[in-house]
DNA sequence: TAGAATCTGGTGCGAACGCTCAGGTTTATG
DNA sequence: CATAAACCTGAGCGTTCGCACCAGATTCTA
């Protein structure tokens, strides 16, 4: 579930296997990105990875293993963005703002897939951990910039508003959204050295 | 779509058709708290009203119009809610973290379908109209609170990702709601002043 | 009371769905 | 080379779906 460490597959029955899984999550995300998860079925996947339908039933018993599994990688490459901004509060939130804000731009589907994982955790215990490792990765990035955790609490949950409303409202911009998330820390982190 | 207002419909048989309507609307939340907005059809609906599939189709063309009419209700309840908070900001804050933390209690599944069809609307135009509604609400809601628009911008963002992360984690409470609002608030504005 | 508007429920078509399964192919291993 | 493991597929069963169609009941208007 997690993001796969590197030990490397030597058996070549498996790798391959690892690689038709890739080519079906990959597909996923394209039907989600497209579509919405509501239309995520095996055959649409295995339509849109040129695959036979019953591959898909094949590496996965139901289509919401399907979902699990595919939302865990989308939250994997989040969770990794998170950890891999530049330093510096400025820059950070720079870079955090503009990550939200692709919701607006190209990448808009992706952003949304990552809110319809959220919604969906709601549904399906078995995503919870990953919404919570999400958290986590918020929380610790905000920890340098506000050491106060229920300040923090504030930060994190205007981050994932901004994720929707950037879904939602495409004209939304990376500047709108730095500005909002540096007024955001800047007055909480002010408050709490004053 | 917006609320109806009070215009007494004198023709008997447009009543009807509205209290039928009603009975529709009323089953396609059931339905979409107990099994999500995906589960939602029109052989479904109709069984839940008790009613003929025929009738669904009779009052909605399509399944999308059905769920576009129910968040539009949905919304109409949330906004009317907003406008009738007690005064003064901690009375207020502790309603509205009521609201949010109902995600977690009784009425969780009616704030998940509020989050679900808020999610609707990035793909559903038709819907974007209602969520400006919502996001105008919780703007004037704070704004006596906060007199600067940016500042209100970041709070409207943190309630919003409330409502989802209340659906998310049951366990999240009212209290802790209103802790996390009251402290970017109080800081929002302190800061204001200052 | 006649006629128009509205409402209702039954039936059915074509499509998509999840999932199963028997059997075929490739790959690693002893 | 034999054996087994992993991979892959086409066919198909049973279900549900949206939507369309329509005959008849109900209700208002004139």
């Amino acid at each position: 579930m997690e993001a796969t460490g590197p030990e490397a597959i030597t058996d070549g029955r498996r790798r391959k296997g690892e690689r038709r899984r890739r080519l079906l999550l990959d597909a996923v995300m394209r039907v989600v990105e497209r579509d919405g998860v509501a239309s995520v079925s095996q055959r649409r996947v295995a339509a849109e990875a040129g695959v036979a339908p019953s591959a898909v039933t094949y590496y996965y018993a139901a289509v919401d293993d399907l979902l699990v599994d595919a939302l865990t990688r989308v939250n994997d490459t989040y969770v990794a963005a998170l950890a891999t901004l530049p330093d510096g509060a400025d820059a950070a939130l720079r870079a955090l703002a503009g990550m939200i804000a692709a919701g607006s731009g190209p990448d808009r589907a992706h952003v949304m897939a990552e809110c319809e994982l959220f919604l969906l955790a709601a549904r399906r215990p078995a995503l919870r951990p990953q919404v919570e490792r999400w958290n986590r990765a918020v929380d610790a990035f905000l920890t340098p910039y506000l050491p106060d955790p229920d300040d923090r609490a504030g930060v994190c949950a205007a981050v994932d508003g901004l994720f929707v409303r950037a879904c939602v409202e495409p004209e939304l911009t990376a500047a709108e959204v730095y500005r909002t998330l540096s007024r955001l820390v800047s007055r909480a982190s002010r408050n709490g050295r004053g």
